[in-house]
DNA sequence: CTACAATGTGAATGTCTATTCACATAAAGG
DNA sequence: CCTTTATGTGAATAGACATTCACATTGTAG
């Protein structure tokens, strides 16, 4: 059985893609280097080729989802340039991940980060912090445009928007058919807009 | 080696209880029989005697939760007869088990929720349903008593609520030692308060 | 075209796991 | 006090796991 060869930098690049959606699809528990190679068409052993170990593969994994998650940040931030505005279109591009199942980001938001190996802990702590300051990026613009009430710290603003994904989230992959995720991010969107905006 | 004997009913229950804390501390991956055994005195196969298997008693540790859990809302609930007070109250509550370290229901409710058997998964999602139906009981109180807001679904506001309490705990458990848990639920608090309420 | 280095393979090792079972001991009732 | 039954023990088994290594194959540089 030949397999055909890619050169360590891209298959490390494919092992830490499918490592990323291996872990948000079985959690820490369920990740295992056999599965992480089968999903690839490798064999176990093939790995460590590429990867020192199991922890340097899943440290590999969390690049990609920083990548993915700041990104979408970034694509809210392109689309407009009132923060309000762009909270939203956020808030729609994470409901839009969620429905689609393939819901890689919000792991972070998991009870899986506040475990494994201090390092891997430190890096995933790091993500989260530093898409929160992005959050509180854009909630302090907005208090500076007089779009968005100052008598709150932009830090709670940030919580509370990471507060309308977190709970959707879960009642979606816990599998609530009648879970009405659109309309929750309306209604959920019109308390929070209202709660936000400069009176 | 002898161990004090206990008839199956106490066992079983020391035994979920201890599951419960482990399950809380070390998440689905960390958890095994032997650290199981080891915390309440016995050997691994003693387990047995109580229990069918590993997954029983995983089930029987989410009925500790349950009661944790909804006793929390109860609580809440015995301490005033303003719905809006009682949410409150339970939103400091969740924060002082937050703060102690023993944020037992809130890690769970993320991730592991998703997996693991079926019938397991079922349960959790019960018991977390169950919660939301809780408050959002609360919340069509306080909609019925003219002091929360009707135009916005009790559904929502529940989920709002579980979207104070969620990425708080997350931050503890990260370990973000700068995260001030007390100022975030005020801060919290007051903007939910206000987005909520009749005007 | 040929050798060499990079990449992939399959078997082997040792650790950890859940579970079972024959045996031991404590508690409780007669 | 003695017998029975529930509970606890230690050893054994079988499977999953991460990791290593000798060997095979591919791609490529000379």
């Amino acid at each position: 059985m030949s397999t055909q060869k890619l050169n360590t930098e891209a298959r490390r690049e494919q092992i830490a893609r499918a490592a990323l959606e291996l872990f948000t699809r079985e959690g820490l528990e369920g990740f295992s280097i056999a599965k992480l190679s089968a999903s690839v068409g490798l064999v176990p052993s093939a790995i460590y080729r590429h990867f020192k170990g199991k922890e340097e593969v899943l440290v590999a994994s969390l690049d990609v989802l920083r990548d993915k998650l700041y990104g979408l940040v970034e694509a809210a931030r392109d689309e407009s340039d009132d923060p309000v505005d762009v909270l939203e279109r956020l808030l729609r591009k994470h409901a839009r991940l969620i429905a689609s199942g393939k819901a890689a980001p919000h792991i972070l938001l998991s009870s899986d980060a506040a475990r494994g190996h201090a390092k891997r802990r430190a890096k995933l702590h790091r993500i989260f912090v530093g898409y929160m300051h992005r959050i509180e990026g854009i909630a302090a613009e907005g208090q500076a445009m007089g779009v968005i009430r100052k008598d709150v710290g932009a830090e709670t603003i940030a919580l509370l928007f990471a507060g309308m994904i977190q709970p959707a989230a879960l009642m979606m992959s816990a599998g609530e058919k009648n879970f009405d995720l659109k309309s929750h991010v309306n209604q959920s969107w019109k308390l929070f807009h209202q709660a936000i905006r400069q009176k």
